[in-house]
RNA sequence: GGAGAGGUGGCAGAGUGGUCGAAUGCGACGGUCUCGAAAACCGUUAUCCGCCUUAGGCGGAUCGAGAGUUCGAAUCUCUCCCUCUCCGCCA
């Protein structure tokens, strides 16, 4: 969440960015509340202070045996703290509108970031590669893996239900393989590697921001009140609410692999084919925890790991800054990376890298004391695909796939398959 | 799943209705002493919010979370969460 104090000093700075979001949220009636809130707050404060001055009168006057004038002071004393009561309730029902509004309103766009409606802003900031184009009549990933016996979209849903996939033989090695070589990538390149449990909590969830606003897409198991997470995202960046760390110790980066459960409610039919939207897929997640003068470089860097996979896998990408209008509710500045895959002739986006700022470390409470005053700060937070595995693979299939009918897999990849 | 114990400041640990934001010890930081260090001694040692303000000051809140009783709650009552021990079950 924004902090309160920021909006109200900077109001139009606020408005503009949440306008080039595409989501013009009314400030106006929330100011109206917080000013309502800090005159309450003024009045029952004072009720207090005087209460708490009486309390000391009374107990001392009992002490010193005079009870007539403590029973004459305590019963002076009903009319104020009914009077605290009343304004306590009514400040709190305050501060619970003011707390939902927060957490409705979305993080704003940096600067630098191009502006207009839908994704009509992005922009194409470099690409890597040549997108390939197959000599021969290409096919697509889900009729090249079925014949092969890789892969089966019947099988998930006669188990399960529709987009679950199930990879067998050399598919289900290759998820294998690809998981461990992100992992050993991002070890390699400072990130601590962490394992989460698949399942959280409602605060974690709250925390990260897919609640309250995207319960619908999330599956739920009613009885714990838990969640399958939709991204390692969630366990991972929770690991850290409520901490203090310390300056010295960041910036903090964590790599860990989670299977991600998505609903995909209302986008049934919608680029539903074979691996392109699935209901869980594999993928293998960065996560950084850092300081505030260093979050937009520390975007760049993980935006850089992330293709360092890709280029690892030899697959042409291209990386693609979004623009305000299509950027996640959290997200301050974001980053997609598109490989080409020319069985089904199209990108497709296997990462996104996203800085937060201290919108995330706000909500979830992650602080860090600085080294030369002692004072406590929120930390800015990132995270980005480092990358998603049933795209990959998806691109994988279609860019090494022979006249034949094989696949011929990178020599990256390839050690992993011994 | 059953039975029991417990959650207090960075840690350990006292406190069962009234000058308790909280004794004491340890740790950490600053100082005295020392060529330097140790020891000893002295001092400091949370966070959030609001108001006035240049520094700074004043006030409020916080003892797992929430609700209640009371003039007044770390302390009493209720609900929830978590941790530990024993038993059962299990990979």
């Amino acid at each position: 969440m924004l902090d309160l104090k920021f909006i109200r000093e900077n109001p139009d700075l606020v408005r503009e960015g949440l306008a080039a979001k595409n989501n013009p949220f009314e400030i106006d009636r929330l100011l109206e509340q917080d000013a309502d809130r800090r005159r309450l707050l003024l009045e029952v404060e004072e009720l207090k202070s005087k209460r708490n001055k009486a309390n000391l009168e009374i107990a001392a006057l009992k002490k010193s045996g005079q009870a007539d004038d403590a029973q004459a002071a305590i019963e002076a004393m009903k009319t104020i703290s009914q009077k605290i009561k009343d304004i306590d309730e009514e400040v709190g029902k305050l501060d619970e509108e003011i707390d939902n509004l927060m957490y409705e309103i979305p993080n704003f766009p940096e600067k630098d970031v191009p502006r207009g409606p839908g994704n009509s802003a992005n922009k194409v900031v470099r690409t890597w590669g040549t997108p390939k184009k197959h000599l021969f009549k290409a096919k697509d990933h889900l009729i090249l893996a079925e014949a092969l016996g890789w892969l089966s979209m019947e099988k998930g849903s006669k188990i399960t239900g529709s987009a679950f996939p199930v990879y067998e033989a050399e598919g289900a090695r290759l998820q294998r393989a690809l998981i461990s070589l992100m992992l050993d990538r991002h070890g390699r390149h400072g990130y601590r590697e962490v394992w989460p449990p698949a399942l959280v909590n409602r605060q974690s969830m709250t925390g990260t921001g897919q609640l309250p606003k995207f319960e619908a897409d999330m599956y739920r198991l009613k009885d714990d009140d838990l969640f399958l997470v939709p991204t390692a995202e969630v366990p991972i960046t929770n690991l850290f609410r409520n901490d203090v760390l310390k300056e010295e110790d960041l910036p903090v980066c964590y790599a860990g692999y989670s299977p991600c459960f998505r609903r995909e409610a209302g986008s049934y039919g919608k680029d539903t084919k074979g691996l392109s939207r699935v209901h869980q897929f594999e993928k293998v997640e960065m996560v950084k925890v850092v300081r505030t003068e260093d979050g937009a470089a520390e975007l760049e860097k993980l935006v850089s790991d992330a293709e360092a996979v890709l280029q690892m896998l030899e697959l042409p990408y291209r990386v693609i800054l979004l623009g305000s209008g299509d950027m996640s509710f959290s997200a301050a500045k974001c980053y997609d990376l598109e490989v080409w895959a020319p069985g089904t002739e199209r990108w497709f986006e296997v990462s996104s890298c996203s800085w937060f700022r201290d919108f995330q470390a706000r909500r979830i409470n992650i602080r860090y004391r600085r080294k030369d005053n002692g004072k406590l700060e929120y930390a800015h937070t990132l995270n980005g695909s480092g990358v998603a595995l049933a795209r990959t693979v998806l691109c994988l299939l279609e860019n090494g796939q022979t006249a034949d009918g094989r696949v011929e897999f990178p020599q990256a990849l390839k050690a992993y398959f011994k």
